[in-house]
DNA sequence: AACTCTAGCAACCGCCTGTGT
DNA sequence: GACACAGGCGGTTGCTAGAGT
């Protein structure tokens, strides 16, 4: 904030403080000089629109104003449930891939689905609900170990043949095919029952991870005592499963990554644990992961215990350490990260997984750091790489040994060249 | 009535990519 | 190839209204 930068010209909002551009909230009469504006010259060449129009606004700020609020075809009001089930579906294919989802979603704004995919997440991880259908994960895991994904498939050395390029295209998850049942009504009224921030302070033994454990069960009961405090009285549906799937979409065994697992550990969800250990288990499954372009990870949407440290940090200490995110060590295998006989997991993965949790790591003496082989596998620049030796960003770690330029980051990836340059071949991704 | 908390939303921030010179 | 610029993207922050305490 603040700091003034001249990398990107006139488009920074720097460039709006040296221009002492306005900021904060747009007026009607910015509103109708932008509008103006556009019918005159059309959108785009957004830094002229202060010589044009006479709006003291950066070009960036006028773009944004544009596209999220001024457009003549966007839709407003709040998403409906067809669009909610369309985002769900959208996101467990892409990530946060906020645009392209927008481009899916006539109407909707990269913005505006942010807004209610960030909002939704909020909710369901107070609920301690999983943020997508349990079916949705549920198919996610058995695709993934019926393409091999599995540990029992490893053999410790990870062959190259096994990372051919045919193993990691992953397209992304039709759902066409998907009928959607009542899922959104599912998540309606679940949402209603969403305990509000006292009570779980009154009762933080009910939204523990423990219990969250029993909602990713289908049959999952709420705990009977369980009060909303905010919202009527309405029976606590019993879940048996939000969408309904038919068998010619799931039984497609020789089609590797017809789902985005990782988008679905996009949820964070502390309790989920059979998508945990599918992360580890599964070779290619860093290629799964948010998204192939970026390598993306997801973003930080957290289980927040740390103002309540209970008995869940301290009997498991490492759940506790690593309480924000989804990866904590399945109880249902006992497998660690480290179990894993891939030269893949070997540390590279975990290191990924672990050091890349969405939380800052600033302390250099981390176990996150040191228990990594992930250093011995990327070159951390100068840039990125502070005097401790680490970097204080997890998608930072991850762009610099990944390719630099998302079209290259796609092309490496689909043609199999990213797996090569992760595992040491050709490493030098910089220009 | 005052306070607290949360959801929802708008806007900002910083980084990145593409393009033209 | 280096550089500047325009624009795009994803993450984050801050404000406001409404509901509960």
């Amino acid at each position: 904030m603040g700091k003034v930068r001249h990398d990107s010209g006139g488009s920074g909002d720097d460039f709006a403080i040296d221009k002492n551009f306005h900021k904060g909230p747009w007026t009607s009469a910015e509103d109708q000089l932008l509008i103006a504006y556009v019918d005159k010259h059309g959108d785009g060449n957004w830094n002229a629109v202060q010589k044009h129009s006479g709006l003291s606004r950066c070009g960036k700020s006028c773009r944004l104003r544009w596209v999220n609020h001024l457009r003549p075809d966007l839709k407003k009001g709040s998403f409906t449930d067809k669009e909610e089930q369309r985002v769900i579906e959208l996101h467990a294919s892409m990530g946060n891939k906020w645009a392209r989802m927008a481009a899916e979603l006539p109407g909707r704004t990269d913005n505006e689905i942010k807004n209610f995919w960030n909002t939704r997440v909020k909710r369901l991880q107070r609920l301690g609900l999983p943020i997508y259908p349990d079916e949705v994960r549920e198919q996610a895991l058995n695709a993934a170990a019926q393409n091999g994904h599995n540990t029992d498939s490893l053999d410790g050395h990870h062959s190259q043949e096994s990372l051919e390029l045919d193993c990691l295209e992953i397209p992304e998850f039709d759902f066409k095919y998907l009928q959607l049942n009542g899922c959104s009504s599912f998540y309606q009224s679940l949402l209603s029952s969403v305990p509000t921030g006292n009570q779980m302070r009154q009762n933080p033994a009910l939204f523990q991870p423990n219990n969250i454990y029993n909602v990713i069960d289908s049959s999952y009961q709420p705990p009977p005592n369980r009060k909303r405090v905010r919202e009527s009285e309405t029976a606590f549906p019993p879940y048996t499963g939000g969408y309904a799937v038919s068998d010619q979409v799931w039984n497609y065994p020789s089609t590797p990554g017809q789902f985005n697992v990782a988008a679905l550990q996009d949820s964070h969800f502390l309790g989920d644990a059979t998508t945990t250990t599918t992360t580890y288990s599964s070779p290619s499954e860093p290629l799964l992961h948010g998204g192939a372009e970026k390598l993306e990870l997801p973003s930080f949407q957290c289980f927040d215990t740390q103002d309540e440290p209970g008995d869940w940090e301290t009997q498991h200490p490492m759940q506790a350490l690593e309480s924000d995110n989804t990866l904590v060590m399945s109880p249902l295998t006992d497998q660690t990260p480290s179990d894993c006989p891939s030269s893949f997991c070997d540390g590279l993965l975990e290191s990924v997984v672990y050091g890349s949790s969405g939380e800052k790591q600033t302390d250099p003496d981390s176990p996150l750091l040191h228990q990594s082989s992930l250093l011995d596998h990327i070159e951390i620049t100068p840039a990125t790489a502070n005097t401790a030796g680490h970097n204080s960003n997890a998608e930072t770690d991850l762009v610099h040994f990944a390719p630099t330029s998302s079209n290259e980051r796609r092309t490496s990836f689909e043609s199999g060249d990213w797996i090569r340059q992760l595992l040491g071949e050709d490493r030098d991704y910089t220009k």
